[in-house]
DNA sequence: AACTATTTATAAGA
DNA sequence: TTCTTATAAATAGTT
């Protein structure tokens, strides 16, 4: 339909196929919109071009999605229902974990244990005895930083006393020399709130 | 185009509006193809008749799965993503659950532990020591069970015993009544089973 | 983007 | 539905 008859493939001149393209997509819509008017259809319509530019028509009285929707139930194609059968399936497999970590976390916690037989009993028993002499362990490694920590403070503590009193004497002889100064200072200076930090939080 | 020209609004006679459904959707599936060869454009197109009945059309180059992605991602439109976005947010949700509850589990088997302040390090304690003793008095318990279960068994075979020995003697005896005879079953048939089933499996 | 000769689509009729 | 055909509509090539 027009000046001269066309073979039905691809346009090579890029011009003419760019413009041919938007003579026939602009008709492509007219006639989806029509349809849609004239006989009561309902019609879904997307065209990329092929720098990807996009155009779609959806009739008024359906939106795309339900128009999909539909599709897949006539269909029995699925579009998006994979996917989420996917992402549902990873939902199940993820809670099923859970629930027997919730188990698990019970079971060493001595709850629900009236269903376990007396081999599953005792490996619980031995898991808990294991925590508990690795806890007890790390407790007292705790503590024993703690022991080391107060010997170096009663250390500090010792030096600057001497300092305080060498100082002291110092002063009474009137501070001939003038250049030396005792320096007191703490050498771990937050070595107390480390270690407040370690019983609070 | 046709005989007549024709307003572009809902034909009114059913069976007009059928034919000229039938005729104009072919039509456009026809130009759907058409633009897609010559102008190497990507077409989708769902068309449903009044009547449900539909047609699809979908250029060979790109599944309509990925028309619509590309659909979502140009126009900026939800289909699915919206669906799919409430179900990732749940797996991450779970997925953090999941975390945590690692995290004690592992607390409580005394591993990670390092991390842990005092306070909370004999919040864990308590638990494992909390533990260990109901699962102690658990096994107790049934130990205590199985104890009663001896018990049990040892009057049976003492009455069973006892069953034989009565019988042989009535057999010496010439057996002049027959009416009379000692049902020697168990108790409970399938105690040793049950017995057996706590401490395996 | 407009024009227009021609092809194509299709409305009405059978 | 399908075929026919007169006519409307679309559009290829041109300006």
């Amino acid at each position: 339909m027009g000046r001269g008859k066309i073979e039905i493939k691809r346009i090579e001149n890029a011009n003419n196929r760019v413009v041919t393209f938007s003579k026939r997509r602009n008709g492509l819509v007219k006639k989806a919109k029509e349809i849609t008017v004239l006989c009561d259809a309902k019609v879904a319509l997307i065209v990329f071009a092929s720098n990807g530019k996009m155009t779609d028509y959806c009739c008024p009285s359906m939106d795309l999605g339900a128009m999909l929707d539909q599709y897949q139930k006539l269909s029995g194609k699925k579009l998006w229902d994979a996917k989420h059968e996917n992402l549902s399936n990873e939902i199940d497999m993820i809670k099923k974990e859970n629930d027997s970590l919730q188990l698990e976390l019970r079971h060493l916690k001595g709850e629900d244990i009236q269903s376990l037989n007396l081999k599953n009993l005792m490996a619980v028993e031995h898991a808990i005895e294991h925590g508990l002499d690795k806890v007890r362990d790390h407790q007292a490694c705790i503590h024993s930083y703690t022991l080391e920590e107060n010997r170096q403070l009663s250390f500090q503590l010792q030096q600057q006393e001497m300092a305080i009193a060498s100082n002291a004497r110092g002063m009474m002889m009137r501070d001939q020399e003038g250049q030396f100064e005792y320096r007191v200072q703490p050498i771990q200076p937050n070595l107390q709130e480390k270690i407040m930090s370690l019983v609070i939080d």
